[in-house]
RNA sequence: GGGUCGGUGGUAGAGCGGUCAAUUACACGACGCUGUAAACGUCGCGCCUUUACGGCUACGGGGGUUCGAAUCCCUCCCGGCCCA
């Protein structure tokens, strides 16, 4: 039988180990959906799981990119349903888990981006405009599209979002067509870790501070070093962002610590803003809830015949 | 003790007679997102309410000038600097 168990929640709430935990438990293997662990050599500072860490359990795309480019969504999305298609074949459970929501969603809602990639000189030629030109010019040529953006908060002045809606206008010469969403072919399962802010802010901190001694602005400096232009790196945002511009000299360490515990906690407010809106998520506390989640689930499935599945 | 500069919203810091509940930044909060998504963007942010070109309380304290003061004057308190 085939089904997809996704783990999501804030950052440093405990995904990688509360799913290596449930993928020992019910032989699984892990997707990782993490807009950051996908560049090689981004290892501390995007919290990568070690070798060590992993205790066996194969994770799938993790270094599959260089961070000298930019890996989009749609490259993800391919990558990981065939992962996951792979790892059913295989007769285990995939668990999808990670941190970036639009990853998350793309696959697990099966979103169907247009074919339209990025086209680096159109859009150096659209940037020189202001956004309240870009939503003119859209306005013109797709008024519908021009319209959902303007209803949803502040879209219609997001000079990127408003440039992407012209790139797919320019390219297809047609308006932008409705995001299409393919629901997947098996069954889901949305797990969200649950923490109080008390307690995600004390553990931000005290990752941070890990990863500090873990060595994290050698690795960047080392990046660095290696090719990776401070451009570059702030553009790959948090840790890699205050760490370059500390080594820049741009901030002190002091601000950037701080700048950092405050971004970070930002940030997982924003990753929230997308999963508390989602009804399907099973917020689960501790490693037994989610275990009893996912037996009873797989109880249901037994129930009506899905199929059957091992449980070690 | 004398002189001098300054005390503004959570912070920094504008404003220097009306158009100031007070520019801006940061912080904080809410939210959005069709190939950069840890990116990018928007909104709110004194209090109250029938949310209104509304009311109230506010720019260290007190007093005054003025039709009107965060803005001018006096005084007190506090802080920086200089002289003693």
């Amino acid at each position: 039988m085939k089904e997809l168990v996704v783990i999501v929640g804030p950052t440093a709430s405990g995904k990688s180990e509360l799913a290596v935990k449930l993928a020992l438990r019910f032989g699984g293997e892990i997707v990782s959906a993490d807009s950051r662990q996908v560049y090689k050599g981004l290892d501390i500072g995007a919290g990568k799981i070690t070798k060590k860490e992993m205790r066996g359990v194969p994770h799938h795309l993790l270094d599959v990119a260089s961070p000298k480019r930019i890996f989009t969504v749609v490259q993800y999305r391919r990558r990981a349903l065939k992962a996951i298609k792979d790892i059913q074949k295989r007769g285990k459970l995939p668990f999808l888990v990670g941190g970036s929501p639009f990853y998350i969603y793309a696959v697990a809602n099966g979103l169907l981006f247009p074919e339209v990639p990025p086209d680096k000189e159109l859009r150096r030629q659209l940037e020189q405009y202001s956004a309240e030109k870009l939503y003119e010019k859209l306005q013109k040529l797709d008024p519908a599209r021009a319209a959902t953006l303007r209803q949803s908060s502040g879209q219609a002045k997001n000079k990127r979002r408003l440039i992407r809606a012209l790139e797919i206008v320019f390219k297809t010469g047609k308006p932008v067509p409705e995001l299409p969403q393919k629901p997947l072919p098996y069954p889901v399962l949305l797990l969200g870790i649950q923490r109080t802010q008390d307690e995600l802010k004390k553990r931000i901190v005290k990752r941070l501070q890990r990863r500090f001694r873990e060595g994290m602005v050698e690795e960047i400096q080392q990046l660095n070093k290696s090719g990776l232009s401070w451009k570059r790196l702030e553009e790959l945002g948090l840790e890699y962002r205050y760490v370059a511009q500390y080594l820049q000299q741009k901030i002190s360490r002091k601000e950037m610590e701080e700048k950092l515990e405050r971004e970070i906690w930002k940030f997982s407010k924003r990753q929230m803003n997308w999963f508390k809106k989602d009804p399907r998520i099973r917020w689960i506390k501790d490693l037994k809830e989610a275990e009893n989640l996912l037996r009873l689930s797989f109880e249901e499935l037994f129930e009506s015949g899905a199929g059957k599945f091992r449980i070690r």
